[in-house]
RNA sequence: GGCGGUAUCGUCUAGAGGCCUAGGACGUGGCCCUCUCAAGGCCAAAACACGGGUUCGAAUCCCGUUACCGCUACCA
């Protein structure tokens, strides 16, 4: 039987590395159960300031952990409601001689021994109790210590492995006294390693997005997130990185694979693999995913556009964009790359556009292989360049330099949209 | 300062004494494809922090040094 807990606290945010440690007890529950064990996920909000509105801030967390797909089977338990029990046990400690008064407040009085425990990920890792000072557990307003209620609430949850980030190593063997002194046997303890910013500082706010809702809002799918986070500190061994769903990471997992070095969060790894899962889901499901984005567009209609424009998508909002453009319902901004060509010779951008119109207008076999032929013809026939009539149709159609063939392209936006859309640009420019 | 933790390409990592001329991925550079590339294919540059041991043999084990991080609060 193991019991797991995870304990943000409600800051307003869940932390990309909350999240990690999040998603590392959920995998060890879920192994665990995978292998037959009895294993429990407990949530535990640490809310011990007043100052702080709790309930939406406890909000935020639930919403980032639904969104990863992370689920809990007990709580949310807060520590400000087990404030009686810290206060009767730190009482106990003070009855028994193991804790003193001290200017109003109650001090736990750390033994003079060696303290050691087998840590999960980093083994075997010891203190000495004369290194540590008699801390605090009960302030003199009676409000107890992170220290102190952490211990009496994990016991009082029947915590059986704690696994939390490496900046909490040293409270580490504080805990284990308090456990002691309480007289219950200490958790396992695991260790995991921190989330660094680029520049090898803790991550925060300054190195741009470090909550979940950010990546969300960019179009960060939470199937990536979650195979991304995962391998930031752990790793299956081998060289398998990419995990389509929780199942499969579920099915890898093992705390074995836990590194003990902190890892920088690598944004751009990130965009990558995002991409790499879009296009894993394939046109059918990526439609579901942007319909709402569409303006009612036919079903069938957004599938063939999404499938034209995933190879080349990065996010959900890149399809959007995309496919909404296609279908005529966006007009065409031209971005830097695109101005740049149309500015660099507008006389020439405007000619070859009439002359695809023109050859273009009483062509009527509007398919790829038909339209590719056609054009080459009609650029051989003005002495052009198979770019020079193919790129600005392309910026006319789409406002950018990159997107799918040409010939594509015509086909999927459709004779009637193309052809307006190229006179238009035809006489603008 | 004290105590603790960590140390493989720029980054994420594989590696658990010989399989390592150190592998993969992101990113970067180049080539191919080609009407474009944010698509696809191929190639390249790029790392075992340093110094001592142990061993026939060390990226892998031990010690030291250095660097970085954390804790050292009546913060969590």
């Amino acid at each position: 039987m193991i019991r797991v807990r995870f304990a943000p606290s409600p800051t307003g945010s869940l932390h990309v590395g909350g999240a990690r440690t999040a998603l590392f007890n959920w995998l060890l529950v879920q192994a665990a159960r995978r292998r037959g064990e009895d294993a429990v996920f407990v949530l535990r909000i640490e809310d011990t300031d007043k100052e702080r509105s709790t309930d939406e801030y406890t909000r935020v967390i639930l919403d980032g952990m639904s969104w990863l797909g992370l689920t809990y089977d007990e709580g949310p338990l807060f520590q400000a409601e087990g404030i009686e029990r810290h206060r009767a046990d730190a009482e106990r400690l003070l009855a028994s001689g193991k804790a003193y008064e001290d200017a109003g407040a109650i001090r736990f009085k750390v033994p003079q021994e060696e303290i050691a425990w087998d840590d999960l990920v980093h083994g075997p890792i010891s203190f000495h109790g004369k290194d540590i000072e008699d801390f605090v557990i009960l302030r003199a307003d009676r409000t107890p210590v992170y220290n102190f209620a952490v211990v009496s609430d994990d016991i009082a949850m029947r915590i059986t492995h704690v696994i939390r980030g490496d900046d909490h190593i040293s409270n580490t063997p504080k805990q284990i006294v308090l456990y002691r002194a309480l007289g219950v046997e200490p958790p396992a303890f695991g260790h995991v390693p921190m989330i660094l910013g680029t520049d090898g500082k803790k991550l925060s706010k300054r190195h741009g997005a470090t909550a979940v809702a950010d990546y969300q809002h960019e179009g960060i799918l939470p199937q990536a997130m979650v195979n991304f986070l995962a391998l930031l500190g752990w790793s299956p061994g081998g060289d398998r990185e990419l995990f389509f769903s929780l199942d499969e990471l579920v099915g890898a997992f093992s705390l074995a694979g836990i590194q003990k070095k902190a890892a920088v969060f690598d944004p751009q790894k990130l965009a990558w693999m995002n991409a790499e899962h879009l296009r894993n889901m394939g046109p059918e499901r990526v439609a579901s995913l942007v319909a709402d984005r569409v303006d009612g567009l036919p079903q069938q209609r957004v599938r063939e556009l999404v499938a034209a424009v995933l190879p080349r998508s990065r996010t959900p909002q890149d399809v959007a964009a995309a496919v909404r453009v296609r279908a005529g319902l966006d007009v065409p901004q031209l971005d830097e790359k695109a101005s740049a060509y149309v500015a660099k010779d507008p006389a020439a951008y405007r000619q070859a556009l009439g002359v695809v119109v023109e050859a273009l207008t009483p062509f009527d076999d509007w398919t790829p292989a038909s339209l590719e032929a056609q054009l080459r013809r009609v650029a051989e026939a003005h002495g052009l360049k198979a770019g020079q009539v193919m790129q600005p149709i392309r910026i006319a159609l789409t406002g950018s330099t990159v997107s799918e063939p040409v010939n594509e392209l015509l086909a999927i936006v459709g004779k009637v949209g193309a052809l307006s859309r190229l006179k238009a640009a035809a006489g603008a420019a």
